[in-house]
DNA sequence: GTCCTTGCAAAGCTTTTGCATCGCT
DNA sequence: AGCGATGCAAAAGCTTTGCAAGGAC
């Protein structure tokens, strides 16, 4: 594991150092994190690390296309690793619950729409807020 | 038009003073705005006002219902007055355009994609980002 | 006159940056 | 050894808050 991790970064033009190898496992114990979590979980865990370090390695991540970076309640981004297979969010407003997604007929949908007004689609960004049905 | 902007003001229990009613023109004459040009702009035809008092301002007319907070490319938020007619938003990546449209097959679509995952849908956002077709 | 509003400055919060030190390779 | 990476602290950017002064009703 500790090999494709190595590689990962490697591919990625990124030396392969202890704080985005911890970085990077945290990302796959986590489907949706953020840079302050990751580092109080690190900390926590015994391994000294600086907050900048965590902002610094999940913005060269995001742009090596290692982890998309999400903005759902404002305040602090959360990151998830990109295995390339895209979907969407639904966040539930009493648990906080993140649940993805995955629809075709919006994903046609939405290229027919910027077609039609004379754009091409380059990236979307779709949130439901939901609550769960018996409350 | 100011009776109508006081009364606007009146029931959402807000006094109609001059701040605010010098606000809500502003966004009557631009769609999509964020507090910073609000401020500016006032700032620059003459009328003294201070930056926090925009933003209480606007954050007051979001609680009430008579705006809309959008956060578009993260940094600040922009704001639009809520004409009770729901859309959505597409951001030109190129220009920086905002696009509005409504869809209902996709509004259907959340909403079916919510129940089937045992929720009811309360909201949602949906930015797509696109491109001029010729760039 | 009372209570809400405003303006200013200061503080808050998330994220970024400068710089000396440290550690991969 | 060399150059990228890290940590700390300071700064930046957007937004909120405390407080005394001002304005609506």
């Amino acid at each position: 594991m500790t090999n494709k991790t190595n590689k990962n970064l490697k591919e990625a033009g990124l030396r392969a150092t202890l704080p985005r190898i911890k970085i990077l496992e945290m990302l796959e114990n986590h489907k949706h994190i953020s840079a302050e979590d990751i580092y109080r979980d690190l900390i926590e865990n015994r391994y000294d690390v600086g907050l900048a370090t965590v902002y610094r390695v999940l913005t060269q991540f995001e742009n090596a296309g290692i982890v998309i970076k999400h903005s759902f309640e404002s305040s602090k981004a959360v990151y998830e690793l990109n295995n390339s297979d895209h979907h969407d969010h639904m966040v539930c407003l009493d648990s906080g619950d993140i649940v993805e997604f995955h629809d075709d007929i919006i994903e046609t949908r939405q290229e027919e729409i910027a077609k039609k007004h004379g754009f091409k689609l380059i990236d979307h960004s779709m949130v439901l807020y939901v609550k769960k049905t018996n409350s």
